[in-house]
DNA sequence: ACAAATTTAGACACTCTTGTCTAATTCGTC
DNA sequence: GACGAATTAGACAAGAGTGTCTAAATTTGT
């Protein structure tokens, strides 16, 4: 609403730091409370923001929803491709690589605030958004699922690892990624590290079981997977 | 309140009636619209019951929360336990028998309509009340995982599986099950009877790539202990 | 058919929340 | 220091929801 002719001079200063302040906070409110439960005045206070602010920055509650959504969405999903940027394409130990892989695809975009933000508020109010959640839908899984995807392809056509169809294989590496941390994740909590780490571990293990080479087979005697020490 | 003195005329009949239909409603409404969202009217709207039988019944909304979490927790639970009494202990078709057994599990247990309440209750709620929910934690996967594990440790013990951890095994088994219905359950949905199939075949495959004896190489052992790189 | 218990509709007081408005104050900038 | 924009506290009306109460209607067991 706040059309500055020269553009720089976007926002003065303190507007920009309540108006993180607030996302911040209504974040964290809506996450808490869900969108009927959190109240205006909450947000405010947790924000060190007056009611009016509020109400100055987004119009009213529906719309500072869909925006702390939108805004989550965003940052999950850099934060997701920036992770994927880190995948082992050239895996120098494969088993080492993918679980480090995998522990940081948790702790950088499922555990992290973030990322339980907006699962949780996917997951409390997703029915009642239908096209806001859609939205998410193409942007979030409709996304990052084909490029790790493209990724597992990749490792497969570079002879590190036999897969059939990569996306099935995607979805059932992070899967086996999470796949001891779902009731944590359930009831809101956040796993710690050495959980993420014991997951993460069993995960892949078992998914190397089942898409790595075996190389016994072919002529290897010696060239196996270098995994111990 | 009524303390009658002859134990089997505890209530009459239509009074029973009316408590299962509030209890139907007010499972649905608390799901649809968090227990925030939900209101009183509109539940015994949904009942076709008037809003003082509600109070007279459960005093008050949160006590009939209470109440409903509570029994669909039970609920689910015994249906856990009948799907998994028909875990495929004398297997014919591994694979077959497997699919099979996760396609009840999903079906029977977590895409219908208790197990879908259930778990949007947990995920929406769990937070707000750790104490009902820590009950669930103990009574649902804190019984159920151990069962299914032990039906696991059964099969490889037997010879048709080769597993070092049934309790990761089993976890596991249940992720990759689900591993394609996960972005449906955020949103809320119900998946379909082919997609539960898809992803429950996809998922045993890979499950019986991982830890189906393999003739082969059922000598070629290259695990490593535990360790974190 | 009768008596007791239950259910019902409606009104009610009370509280909480949203969103608006106003006037005073603070902040950023020149 | 002064100006304009943003922020603030507080009051406010309007609406919605909870939980109680009452008197009438209905159901239930005998």
């Amino acid at each position: 609403m706040k059309l500055n002719v020269s553009p720089d001079t976007i926002p003065p200063r303190g507007h920009e730091a309540k108006r993180v302040s607030i996302m911040d906070a209504a974040g964290k409110v809506f996450c808490r409370e869900s969108f009927a439960g959190a109240n205006i005045d909450m947000i405010a206070a947790e924000a060190g923001v007056s009611r009016q602010t509020i109400y100055n920055h987004h119009g009213d509650k529906e719309n500072l929803f869909v925006a702390i959504v939108r805004d989550l969405t965003e940052r999950c999903n850099a934060g997701i491709f920036a992770t994927i940027s880190t995948f082992p394409d050239q895996p120098k130990d494969l088993e080492a690589d993918l679980i480090a892989f995998a522990v940081r695809m948790n702790r950088n975009c499922v555990c992290n605030r973030d990322g339980k933000f907006l699962r949780k508020l996917i997951q409390t109010e997703g029915e009642r958004y239908p096209e806001l959640f859609a939205e998410w839908r193409e942007q979030g899984p409709g996304r990052t699922w084909p490029a790790i995807a493209a990724r597992f392809a990749r490792l497969a056509h570079a002879g590190f690892l036999d897969i059939e169809d990569p996306d099935v294989a995607a979805r059932q590496f992070l899967a086996l990624a999470n796949a001891e941390l779902q009731t944590t994740f359930m009831l809101g909590g956040t796993p710690d590290d050495d959980e993420v780490l014991q997951s993460a571990t069993h995960g892949v293990r078992t998914f190397l079981r089942a898409f790595g080479k075996r190389q016994q087979v072919a002529d290897a005697q010696k060239h196996s997977p270098p995994t111990g020490a």
